[in-house]
DNA sequence: CCAGGAATCTGTAACGTTACAGGTCCGTAC
DNA sequence: GTACGGACCTGTAACGTTACAGATTCCTGG
């Protein structure tokens, strides 16, 4: 069948998709030409190129990408680990949908690789790596001395981190500037006339626990505030245990008359324990909570609430991640989303983000190369 | 440099990612004799099988995807197309989770096409497959007729579908039985005396809007029901139009006594309008809903509730949509969720599942091949 | 002793793309 | 007339894998 055919210019190709071959035929040009041609090397001739990329369009060519990635060795895929367990509130989708929206102006797709609590995060990260399933990683609840940071920069493999190390690496990362969260909070929280102040810490494994503590500290050290401990919930337990916390928390001696709350979450489970314990949020107890989507004021009018654009770190670390795999310097790529004013929503008067979340106007500050403020 | 080298047997392969070629040579086989070895062929003696695939994990061989995909044009990618404004609730999140850890174990990559309510829902779907980015599709929000599900089918691209149609086309889908939902939650509204029923409904355009408005309205008639007709917003409205919807509704001359409300998000919504309107939920009005992720009870314990369970809806769908790939008739590709009982948390007793969801046992009962209920 | 076949293994070509090292042609300078 | 250079185009090989069509060896039956 097939009867040695060195480079036959004459055959025209089978049917299936088109290839560069099937332009190369019509054009009576060479592959190589053709390829030239559709990236617009200037080495062919302007008429050549147009012609060329006149017939692509025409017959629908799409460039196969395992050609590309077997010969070139770039995947044109960005992997994005998440765990399974993370949250209840809708930030991975909104992730994923930024990055997705940065990425899909580049041809990049974006696979997701999962893991559980069960399981070790590296795992995911040794996956990609080892089987270079991705040009680059991205991933978050970044610890001080993170491994898989470490991992990354050994392997030389582009990555892009949802949090600050502090491992004496310089690499890419976008974060929520947690400390002017925590420090913004209290101060609210002083404002309205509290004293005391309890803080549902992040998990303390995490970079920002301590960022949050710290904007956290500033703000009771400025006010003279007192800080009530409460270490037997983090935004990571579960709603069940956030509640009990809550209610033995709000039967101390001295309990908190505010409490400056890390995850959205969270504030479901504080706000029932604290209604359990007989508090009423807003007149006994201020809650000032981030949010990571508009849903608490529907919840607790009375909780103060400051947003975090999870999109916006999405498309910043999608960014981030496209220089840092085009070899910029990662001195510069880092983005830090400062928090928006501490508000609460007047439900009645209808006014004020949705949910949603889609329909409001996007700044997006973040660009790479955007200095982060400074402690 | 390259100095005319037809298959040299003797040449060390040099550095990089391990390849057949590396173990080839090591093994003193031939490339062909590894690639056969490494998949358990028959043909290869026993002792030759062992011996390469030690060779090859000792080496840490990982067969090159790019490679595969060029060769077999078999891409081992399963593309999820998601709506960028979908939820809030994170259902998104636990579909892909779903997904993955049923593809994770048959060597299949995940990842995400997105399109935002701006764009063609068929965007991302004929991008796929003009590009051959993927060996099949999953998406949601099916509709009766579906554009999507007429495409996939007349270019015989493997697909699931999350909902049913009705075009007389087989096709895979998993779906959650909302028509049971609708009877179970009229129903139980009916148990609590409640005789004024409204149903806040799916958007119109998907096809379980009718499921579940069709159970509604066979529990209307058995039990001797009114519905009060609620047409101001659906599954799909913002918060604040939700909230203003249920103003609007509870204004009316004869408002209901018992929502059945088909999302969980929109459930918080309604609940504020509610009682903006002056009546108490659990009081005045009993609310059925549906929520895909555990959140409701610590929203109004008052609410009662129906768990979807997204997770298993993802890893149906993965299954379902494995099995197509590899020809197997849709007619028994078909897998439907039976809601679990409609419930009330009662938060003081502490018990009830988690609004992590992912501590609970998993019985996993939807496997393909299960037929549907009956209507 | 040979035909036939089973059991193992092998080389070649091809998937679609791009890097590389030319090739051809034409115009200009000497 | 020849050399040179620029503009433009081309063929070959290779990325890692597998389908296919043989090879080779050894054993069995006649």
């Amino acid at each position: 069948m097939s009867k040695r055919r060195p480079t036959d210019h004459t055959a025209p190709p089978a049917g299936g998709r088109p290839t560069l071959k099937h332009i190369a035929f019509m054009t009576g040009l060479g592959v190589t030409t053709v390829s030239r041609a559709l990236k617009d090397a200037p080495e062919i001739s302007l008429a050549t190129r147009a012609r060329v990329q006149t017939v692509a369009r025409q017959i629908g060519y799409r460039p196969n990408r395992a050609g590309i990635r077997l010969r070139t060795g770039k995947t044109n895929v960005i992997a994005l680990i998440l765990n399974a367990e993370e949250e209840v509130m809708g930030m991975t989708a909104r992730m994923a949908m930024g990055m997705s929206k940065v990425l899909a102006d580049s041809g990049y797709h974006l696979v997701i690789a999962p893991y559980s609590h069960a399981s070790n995060p590296m795992d995911p990260v040794r996956y990609v790596v080892e089987t270079g399933s991705a040009d680059g990683v991205v991933f978050s609840r970044t610890q001080p001395d993170d491994p898989r940071v470490r991992y990354l920069v050994e392997q030389h493999f582009p990555f892009a981190t949802h949090g600050r190390t502090e491992m004496g690496i310089v690499h890419a990362y976008h974060d929520f500037d947690n400390e002017r969260f925590g420090l913004a909070a209290a101060r609210k929280l002083a404002d309205l006339g509290r004293r005391r102040i309890a803080l549902l810490a992040p998990p303390s494994a995490m970079t920002y626990h301590m960022h949050m503590r710290k904007g956290l500290e500033r703000a009771l050290a400025e006010r003279e505030l007192d800080e009530v401990a409460f270490t037997t919930a983090n935004g990571d337990s579960r709603l069940e245990d956030l509640r009990a916390a809550a209610v033995t928390l709000m039967r101390r001696r001295t309990p908190p008359d505010g409490i400056v709350c890390s995850s959205g979450r969270a504030a479901l489970g504080l706000a029932v324990g604290i209604e359990q314990a007989g508090f009423v949020v807003g007149r006994d107890v201020d809650i000032v909570s981030k949010q990571p989507v508009n849903v608490l004021p529907w919840y607790r009018p009375a909780i103060w609430v400051v947003d975090e654009d999870i999109g916006l770190a999405g498309r910043s670390l999608a960014r981030l991640l496209l220089a840092s795999i085009e070899g910029a310097d990662p001195a510069g790529l880092h983005s830090i989303e400062q928090p928006p004013a501490v508000r609460r929503q007047d439900l009645a008067a209808g006014i004020g983000p949705d949910g949603q979340g889609s329909h409001r106007p996007e700044p997006d500050p973040a660009t790479p190369g955007q200095p982060g403020s400074p402690p």
